[in-house]
DNA sequence: ATGAAAGCGCTAACAA
DNA sequence: TTGTTAGCGCTTTCAT
C-alpha cells in the first residue's frame, strides 16, 4: 500500500491537517499548536516519514552541501584537513563532498560538475596553487582556500603560519648548536613553500648566518627527494650539520640517506621536518618536527565558508594557525643543558 | 537582465522552441532535427546554460550520487580505496560522497542523513564489521561491503583474498628458512583479521608445523601494538624467528622493538606485513609485505554498486582480489639461493 | 519531430 | 494558527 516512500501529503492526510502544517512542524516553526504538532509528529512516526533532501534543495534553492577539492585523498595532511572540515560541516547541518583532482583539467571538470550544475553551496580548495587550477574557479561563488592565502584576490583562506613555523624550526636547530643548516623545500609554486623558505632565511639572517645557496634543494614532498638532497650534498663533499625539511616525508628520506652514508643522527646531522605525520615517532630515530593541527585548519576553513554562504558580505579573513615544535631524537636537545 | 541563472525555458525562448525540445537536446535524444538541435545548442552556449542537477534529481527520482562510509579518512588504506571508487563513479557520471563515521552512533546518523533523506543512490561500506554498524544498514537499498564479505546476508562485497595473502606470506617466511613464526593480528571482530589468521594457520599446518598459541598476539593495527607484541615475547624469553603482522604499521612497530632489543633484521628476526604502505620501502630495513591493490578494490566495489543500482536483480558477487608479495630487506631471501 | 500538460516533494507567500 | 495557491527546474507521459 504505502510501499512508495510517504510524502508530506501522506502525513498530512493521516494527521488530518494540510501538508503545509506538516512542513511547519518539520521546520520547527513556532506557529503550530502543541496539540496539532503532536498529531503530526505521531503521523510522521507511524509512517516513518523522512523529508526528501532533494525536494528541499529544490524548493529552497540551496543544497546544504559543501565540497572540498584537494590534489588527492591519500596524503595524510589533506585527509586530516578534510576530516576536520567534515566535522564542522556536519555540526552545522551540511554534508561535505570531498573530491580529488590530480591536475588542473580534472579540477576544471569537477568544478563544472559541482558548481556549474549547482550541486554544492560552497567550495573548499586545498592547495589552490598546486598548478593552474586557481584560474578555473568561478567568481561570485563562496570559496575558501586551505593551505594557501589568496594572491591579491578577495578569497578567504586558512593556512599554517608557515613563516613562523620555519623560523621556530631553524631557531631550534640553532639552539641545538647546529650552524651549517640546509633547507629542502617543496615545489616552489606553492605558497607554503615560499613562506617557509622566507621564514628559514629570516631566522638565519637574524642569527647573523650567511645563506649558502648550495644548501637549498627543491624537492617534491616525496621521501625520495629528501634522500636525493642529502646524497647530492654528500657527493659534493659539502654536508650540512643540520637539515630543515619542509615536510616529514622528505625528512624521512634524509634520515634514510644518512643511514646509507653512515652518518649518526642527531650527533653528526640534525633533522627537523614539518607536519608530525602519524608514524614520525616510529622513524629511526624518532623525528623532531613542527606539528600542524590539520583538523583545526579544516574546521576553521569550513566555518569561514559557511559564514560566507550565509553572509556574502562577511569580512574576508586570511587566518594563519600556529605550528608546535615537537622535539624527538633527530635533533640534539642541547638547548636544555 | 539574465542575472539569475538561465533555465531550460530561457533557452527555449531564445531558440524559439518548447522547453521540452531543449530537454531532448541536453539528454541526447535522437528525436530532434539536426537543424533544431543546432539552434538549441547555440542558445545554450549564448546563455551559458547548465542543467540544474538538483532539478534533474527531483524529476528523475535519482541523485547520481554514491556515498562511501569508512571508519576514518586518514588511514591510507581507506583513502586509496576511496580514490579508486571515486574514479570509477565519476567515469560513470556519478559523484562520490566520502564520509567517515568513527563509531556506530555516528554511522547511524550518517546513514539516516544519506539514505533516509534520499541524498544518495547507493552505499559503499568500508569495514562494516569494525563495530555494530552493519546492523544499522537499511534493507532494500543498494549496498556493497568493502574489505569484508557479508556474513550470511545477500550483500555484494569486494575484499582482498585474505586467506591466500596470509598463506603466501607464511610460505615466503618458511621458504626463507624461518620456522618459529609468530602472528600479530588486528582486532578479531573484523573479517579480514579472521581470514588472515585462518590462512596463517593453514600454511603452518601444511608445512607440518604445530601452532604455538603463545605466538599469537591480537593487536589493534597500530604501530605501538606491534611493538608491544615483540616486547612481550622478549620478556617471556620466547622470541620467534619471524613475525607475520597483519598490516605494515604493526610490522613497523615490530621493527622498532627489534631495534630496541638489539635484534638484527632479517638475520635474527624476519618481518613481513600486509598493505605496502607508501613509506614501507623507507623503513629500516625496508619492509617485505603483501601488497594490496586498494584503488582496484575501490573501483570494483563502485562498479558492483552501480550494477546493483541499475539492476536490483544483478547477481550478488563476493569478489576476492589477490595480494602480491613484495620482497624487501626485512626477510632473508634465502629461497633464491 | 515537436509541444502541452502534469508532476517529482517540498517551501514561500498570501489568505482566511 | 491553519489552509490554499504557486512555484523551484527539470523529466515524463501523451498528443499532435
Amino acid at each position: 500500500m504505502s510501499s512508495p516512500r510517504p510524502t508530506i501529503r501522506d502525513v498530512a492526510r493521516l494527521a488530518g491537517v494540510s501538508h503545509q502544517t506538516v512542513s511547519r512542524v518539520i521546520n520547527r516553526s513556532t506557529d503550530v499548536t502543541a496539540e496539532t504538532r503532536e498529531r503530526v509528529e505521531a503521523a510522521i512516526l507511524e509512517l516513518g516519514y523522512r523529508p526528501n533532501a532533494i525536494a528541499r534543495s529544490m524548493a529552497r534553492g540551496e543544497t546544504r552541501m559543501l565540497a572540498c577539492i584537494s590534489p588527492n585523498l591519500t596524503d595524510f595532511t589533506f585527509a586530516s584537513i578534510i576530516e576536520g572540515a567534515e566535522q564542522e560541516a556536519r555540526a552545522n547541518g551540511y554534508l561535505l563532498l570531498s573530491s580529488s583532482a590530480e591536475d588542473a583539467a580534472a579540477f576544471g571538470a569537477l568544478v563544472e560538475e559541482l558548481v556549474g550544475h549547482r550541486r554544492v553551496d560552497g567550495l573548499l580548495i586545498i592547495n589552490p596553487f598546486a598548478d593552474e587550477r586557481h584560474t578555473l574557479l568561478p567568481s561570485n561563488f563562496p570559496v575558501v582556500f586551505v593551505g594557501a592565502h589568496a594572491r591579491g584576490g578577495p578569497t578567504p583562506s586558512v593556512s599554517l603560519d608557515d613563516e613562523e613555523a620555519a623560523r621556530v624550526a631553524v631557531r631550534h636547530l640553532l639552539a641545538c648548536g647546529y650552524r651549517r643548516i640546509a633547507h629542502i623545500s617543496g615545489p616552489l609554486v606553492e605558497d607554503c613553500v615560499i613562506d617557509r623558505r622566507a621564514g628559514f632565511l629570516q631566522a638565519l639572517e637574524q642569527a647573523g648566518i650567511a645563506f649558502e645557496q648550495a644548501w637549498f634543494y627543491q624537492g617534491d614532498w616525496s621521501a625520495s627527494s629528501g634522500r636525493d638532497a642529502l646524497l647530492a650534498w654528500a657527493q659534493q663533499g659539502r654536508l650540512p650539520e643540520a637539515v630543515f625539511a619542509q615536510n616529514d616525508r622528505m625528512a624521512l628520506g634524509v634520515l634514510h640517506a644518512a643511514r646509507e652514508l653512515g652518518l649518526r643522527v642527531p650527533e653528526q646531522l640534525g633533522v627537523i621536518g614539518v607536519d608530525d605525520m602519524p608514524l614520525s615517532s616510529y622513524f629511526d630515530p624518532p623525528l623532531t618536527t613542527m606539528r600542524q593541527d590539520m583538523p583545526r585548519i579544516g574546521r576553521e576553513a569550513a566555518r569561514l565558508l559557511l559564514e560566507h554562504i550565509h553572509n556574502p558580505c562577511a569580512p574576508v579573513l586570511n587566518m594563519k594557525l600556529p605550528a608546535e615544535l615537537v622535539v624527538r631524537q633527530s635533533t640534539c636537545s642541547r638547548e636544555r643543558r
